[in-house]
Parts: C-alpha cells; structure tokens; sequence
DNA sequence: GCCAACGTTGGC
DNA sequence: GCCAACGTTGGC
C-alpha cells in the first residue's frame, strides 16, 4: 500500500544560496537539505519527517519572500555533512562522525510553482495560524498542518494528491 | 542597514 | 540554574 504523506513541511532557505530553480538543476533533482543549525528544526528533522512527507520550499531573506516551490522528502534524517567540512560556513568543530550533531534530509524537486509571498499568506484567513506568520517565529523547518498545506496548495495551482 | 525577536554561550 | 552578553535570523 503506497502511504500517503501525512505531514508536511515548510523549510527555508535563502535562493541566493539555494534556491528552487537549484534544487530542479540538482543531479536526479534531489539534493541534501544542509545547514539547519538550530535545535528545534533540527529535531523536526530527524523524529518527524518522513520520506513521502511534501514540503514547501520556501525563499527567505530575499527581496520577495514566499513560497516557491514544493518538493518531497526522499530520505531518513541522516548526518549533514557540512558539519565536518572545515572550509564550510556550516562547520561545527564540536560535531564528530561518531556522534554527529546535525542531520539533513534528501529532498526531490516536485515543481515550482508562482511565488505565494508571505504578504499574500498574511492575507490569507485559513493560515493565520501559521507558524511561518507568528511573531518572532525564526525556524527554518516547521511543519504545515494538512489544512493549511491544502489552502497553500489550492492557492499555488498545485492539485492536491487525495487523501 | 536597521532592528526586533530569539537562541546560545559562559561566568558566576 | 540564572542571566547578561553576544550572535543570528529575516522582514522591512
């Protein structure tokens, strides 16, 4: 029985460094998600997501911030490898291979989509309650209720696999 | 570049 | 374990 995703995610990242169009050029179009450096995104990471889970591939810090993209996680949590790269601004000299700190996930590009910029989602009733939309909220991975993932779908175009 | 919000570090 | 100092995120 195929299993139909039942979470999904939305994860950041900033399209000068990694964007959607990179993620599509990306050999087999799937890549490594690097680089999550903070506790709690990474715990969401590595106990919650799942392959067949759908994220939202979200641009941040950058002139039009917003949903571009939705992609799907292929892979287990498993060890980030920038973490052991001295040259890499991901490097954590406190990380071994024996007792790594950080985790990635292998994410496949599904399609890019128009851009639903967060004023647009502010706009939106049905995701006020957005974590992406709380005060102060910095997670570069947070998970996206079913409910909202169906409104960002809907908006975005992109039909939404039954459930 | 500014700055609010939040996370991390480290002295005590 | 507290908390001040510092660093980072990310929208504007």
């Amino acid at each position: 029985m195929p299993r139909f995703p039942v979470n999904y995610w939305l994860l950041k990242s900033e399209p000068s460094e990694f964007g959607i169009d990179d993620l599509a050029k990306s050999n087999n179009q799937t890549a490594p998600w690097t680089g999550v450096r903070n506790y709690q995104a990474r715990n969401f990471l590595r106990d919650d997501a799942a392959e067949g889970d759908l994220a939202f591939f979200y641009h941040s810090s950058c002139p039009e911030p917003g949903v571009a993209g939705v992609m799907r996680i292929v892979s287990k949590a498993h060890a980030d490898p920038t973490q052991f790269e001295k040259a890499s601004p991901y490097y954590d000299p406190k990380s071994t291979v024996e007792q790594p700190r950080w985790v990635a996930v292998d994410v496949k590009f599904v399609k890019k989509t128009r851009l639903l910029s967060l004023e647009e989602m502010r706009g939106v009733a049905e995701l006020s309650g957005m974590r992406l939309l709380a005060r102060g909220n910095r997670l570069s991975v947070m998970p996206v209720t079913s409910d909202e993932a169906d409104v960002i779908l809907s908006l975005l175009g992109v039909k939404s696999k039954g459930r």
